[in-house]
DNA sequence: ACCGCCGGGTGCC
DNA sequence: ACCGCCGGGTGCC
């Protein structure tokens, strides 16, 4: 995972898990009442600690349930009346293990810990204490209950992971999965198109995955692993109602669960309890850009064996249809699912056997079916189509619909009959608001396309996958989101994931971090574009030939270039003389981004007043902070914050005189206790001293620009002449035009409109519909289409797919040379050579971006080792 | 539960 | 016999 994406995993705050951090204390207590219940617990299992203030009984009982959920007994009385009062008004959080267990079949022991508030400690130690249970200096309880405390509380020393290592554990999380897989299984006849062997491997798995009723190695392994606290199976099974049963006075709270209404378990519950992660391609650290940026290349399999019959359990109601084997297999050859590629992309499936959920399977009224539920973005629907259309055997009948448009077919038996429905995420939300059809069909399969999208898992399921190339964007939580969805059992429970994955790891526990990395090795497979099966690599992408084209400057624009060069160049030797230039660093920037702007066309550079160091009132420097960060964002450019390294969104400037988006530099200000200082250079901030741009400053700027008479530049002359010379060759062939600067592509529209291009337009600034309506015009093959598509470097997201062009201009160096890569990348379509150039304005300082680029990395790293660490802080 | 606790039966040795 | 002791009944909250 890349740094960034990472980052708020180990900077602490923004990931806690809550306010019930702080260890309070442990104590042994016990279990009582076991006879009565069916819910087992193996020795150093974890328990959870329900309130009941509803029994009939006693109005502080605490319910104890396993992992499963199932009741094992209660909290002693005692006990129970200092916990409920603990609980109830949230002073703590309990949470139990079962640190052994006796021969006693009618009590167990259970170790409690107590997390909380720390202000909250003292009013919690006051009320334990009232009940006679006290703590001594060390955190162990003295006084009664624990007779036997010694035994139960085995304190695990453990040193805390520091920030660098909790980084390479999240940077390696996904790496190294599925090394030894080596079964490997043909596709469906009805594929037309042979599989490569990782697909082979990989189909294999997925059909393992989806048959197996063996629990994968992380449960199984359990013991060996420090995973030690879940119960795969309720290894007593149902003890049945040999107990009393609950009286008439009994009342229906489902927080107590009656154990003899519940259905009786399959024999093993433990089949349920199975999930699977395939990742799909792979990126590179950020940190460690270089050249040799690893190639990309997404693979989804999707295979539908005839496993329905051997799966077929209690819950799942008619099975199969009929016995024709739709498998449905799409090579990753083609499949161009384009990822959210931020920096890098990651594309991963994660698959579920669902479990039977008794309770709620006799509340819904739903068609089972055979049929595969297919959600993904808008922009790769198209991919899917295609895909299926185009590996699909002509001969067979596979029944695919696309369940999109006002025109849908909202019949749930319709639906159910198909093999494969597509739809897109919108439709599935917008549906949700009625009655969407979709969640009254009990799919046998769901894929979810770029699944770390979901919001609200709430769909039945035989099976799912997901599909993700970030499968976590800003921290772990966002692999909760996935193991809800596919109700990996027990973490789709957000307690079990909180105590088990999401405290430790943000607490920077090694135990933590190894139950994470064991969850993601057992359900995840990632396939990336460097993976190789038998030494082999997977794919063999196509070339792509890159070309450098020198563009000399006219001898007006040298001109121009040399004084603002010289200038700037006598600025930051200024600065380098006082030793000022890390404090002046959006100076240099600025400067630099003058500098790059006249490379490409004069009318880019936006006219700024002096060095802020002139202003002199308050008032003043103000104005100057808004023009100069006006000037930044009517570049087009693609400034970077330097917290969370992605565009700037909602950009403030600091009086600093740097950058950043108002919720990052906000978050800053807010974690740091005494001053917040600026993560670049240090300068003391406050929230209030922030500026923005005053709301429709920005449109006015690109008016004025406008009004002026278009000129040309030796860029765009350079460019014009390329297009002109492969249209001469081949009218139909499609270009993109790239560059950072979404004036500069304003500007290039004149004389594309002159030379009657037909082009299209794709930036950040469009809407997600208006988007895929461009890329679809793009992609079109019509003879009318668009031959030129001007992109913006950074419009990419979700799903571009830009296959149809086999020229790409790039206009003018990145700062990260990544994003070119990934751009490129875009339009890789795997049938046919891309040809990139990349224009360089001769003796400027574009032939320095990559030096340059370097630098500024340092120096952002630098700041972020500084902020992270906190013991750094004060210097 | 091979416990603790309760409460009835019982009562020199 | 206003006790001790015995032994059966009993058992979460």
């Amino acid at each position: 995972m890349s740094f960034n994406r990472w980052r708020f995993a180990w900077s602490g705050r923004p990931e806690m898990v809550d306010l019930f951090s702080n260890r309070f204390e442990s104590l042994q207590g016990t279990v009582v009442g076991l006879r009565y219940y069916s819910g087992g617990v193996n020795p150093l299992e974890m328990v959870s600690l329900v309130r009941e203030p509803q029994n009939p009984h006693d109005r502080n009982a605490v319910m104890v349930a396993n992992v499963d959920g199932r009741q094992v007994g209660h909290i002693k009385k005692e006990l129970a009346a200092a916990m409920a009062f603990v609980m109830d008004n949230n002073l703590a959080k309990v949470e139990g293990v079962v640190p052994y267990r006796t021969n006693n079949a009618f009590t167990m022991p259970v170790s409690l810990s107590f997390w909380g508030a720390e202000e909250n400690r003292p009013a919690f130690t006051q009320r334990m204490a009232q009940h006679g249970l006290k703590f001594d200096s060390k955190g162990t309880m003295s006084k009664s209950e624990g007779s036997q405390g010694g035994r139960a509380t085995k304190k695990v020393v453990t040193v805390p992971l520091s920030a660098e290592e909790l980084k390479n554990a999240f940077d390696t999380l996904f790496d190294g999965l599925m090394e030894s897989q080596d079964g490997e299984k043909e596709a469906a006849e009805l594929v037309s198109t042979p599989l490569l062997p990782h697909q082979k491997q990989a189909l294999s798995w997925m059909c393992a995955c989806e048959n197996s009723s063996t629990l994968p190695p992380f449960w199984e392994q359990r013991g060996a692993l420090s995973l030690t606290c879940f119960s795969a199976k309720d290894s007593e099974g149902p003890r049945g109602p040999t107990g009393r049963p609950y009286g008439p006075g009994q009342n229906s709270d489902h927080h107590c669960p009656d154990p003899y209404q519940l259905p009786p378990r399959e024999a093993s519950s433990c089949a349920e309890m199975f999930g699977q992660v395939v990742e799909m391609s792979v990126e590179t650290p950020q940190v460690t850009v270089s050249t040799d940026v690893q190639k990309k290349k997404p693979i989804v399999l999707l295979e539908d064996s005839d496993f329905a019959v051997a799966l077929s359990g209690p819950t799942s109601g008619p099975k199969p249809k009929n016995k024709r084997s739709a498998k449905k297999t799409v090579p990753q050859d083609d499949l161009d699912i384009k990822l959210k590629k931020k920096k890098r992309a990651t594309k991963q499936a994660i698959l579920s056997k669902a479990a039977a959920e008794p309770c709620i399977s006799e509340t819904t009224e739903e068609l089972s079916t055979r049929a595969t539920l297919i959600i993904c973005p808008l922009s790769v629907l198209s991919n899917w189509l295609d895909q299926l259309e185009q590996h699909v055997r002509a001969a067979v009948q596979l029944d695919v619909y696309l369940y999109y448009g006002p025109e849908r077919n909202r019949s749930t038996s319709f639906l159910a009959s198909q093999d494969v429905v597509l739809t897109t995420y919108n439709v599935v939300s917008a549906d949700h608001a009625n009655k969407s059809p979709l969640h009254a069909v009990r799919w046998l399969r769901v894929v979810l396309d770029e699944g770390h999208v979901i919001r609200n898992p709430n769909t039945q399921l035989e099976r799912s996958w997901i599909l993700s190339g970030t499968p976590i964007q800003k921290g772990v939580k966002d692999l909760w989101m996935l193991l809800a969805f596919l109700r990996l059992k027990p973490f789709h429970i957000k307690e079990w994931w909180n105590r088990v994955i999401q405290r430790p790891v943000t607490q920077g526990d090694r135990t933590g971090l190894l139950n994470l990395q064991t969850l993601v090795r057992c359900v995840t497979l990632r396939r990336t574009k460097t993976s190789t099966v038998n030494g082999r690599p997977l794919v063999a992408l196509p070339g792509k030939a890159v070309c450098v084209e020198r563009v000399e400057l006219t001898w007006q624009e040298r001109h121009e270039y040399e004084l603002a060069r010289s200038e700037g160049q006598s600025t930051v030797s200024r600065y380098v003389a006082e030793g000022t230039v890390l404090s002046n660093y959006a100076d240099v920037l600025a400067i630099l981004m003058t500098l790059r702007q006249l490379c490409c066309h004069p009318d880019l550079v936006a006219k700024m007043s002096a060095s802020l160091s002139a202003a002199t009132t308050p008032a003043e420097l103000r104005q100057r902070l808004v023009e100069k960060l006006r000037a930044v964002l009517a570049s087009g450019s693609d400034e970077e914050c330097c917290v969370c390294l992605e565009s700037v969104r909602l950009p403030v400037i600091t009086h600093c005189a740097h950058v950043y988006c108002q919720p990052c530099i906000a978050q800053v200000v807010a974690s740091e206790r005494e001053t917040a200082r600026c993560p670049l250079c240090r300068s003391d901030i406050t929230v209030s001293q922030l500026v923005e741009v005053p709301p429709g400053e920005l449109e006015r700027q690109e008016d004025g620009a406008r009004c002026e008479r278009w000129k040309t530049s030796s860029k765009v002359e350079t460019l014009l002449g390329n297009l002109l010379r492969l249209r001469s060759e081949d009218p139909s062939i499609k270009c993109l035009v790239v560059s950072q600067f979404t004036r500069f592509l304003s500007v290039l529209e004149t004389p594309l409109r002159e030379q009657s291009f037909s082009f299209v337009r794709l930036d950040g600034t469009l809407s997600q519909k208006r988007r895929a309506q461009v890329i679809q015009e793009f992609q079109s093959s019509a003879p009318d289409s668009p031959v030129i598509m001007l992109l913006s470097l950074k419009a990419g997201g979700v799903g571009l797919n830009l296959t149809a062009a086999s020229r790409v201009f790039l206009m003018e160096p990145a700062w990260n040379p990544a994003a070119e890569e990934q751009c490129i990348d875009r339009c890789l379509g795997q049938r046919r050579e891309v040809h990139v150039t990349k224009f360089i304005v001769k003796d400027s300082v574009e032939e320095n971006m990559v030096k340059i680029q370097r630098r500024k990395q340092d120096i952002v790293e630098k700041a972020f080792g500084s902020k992270n660490r906190p013991q750094d802080v004060s210097h």
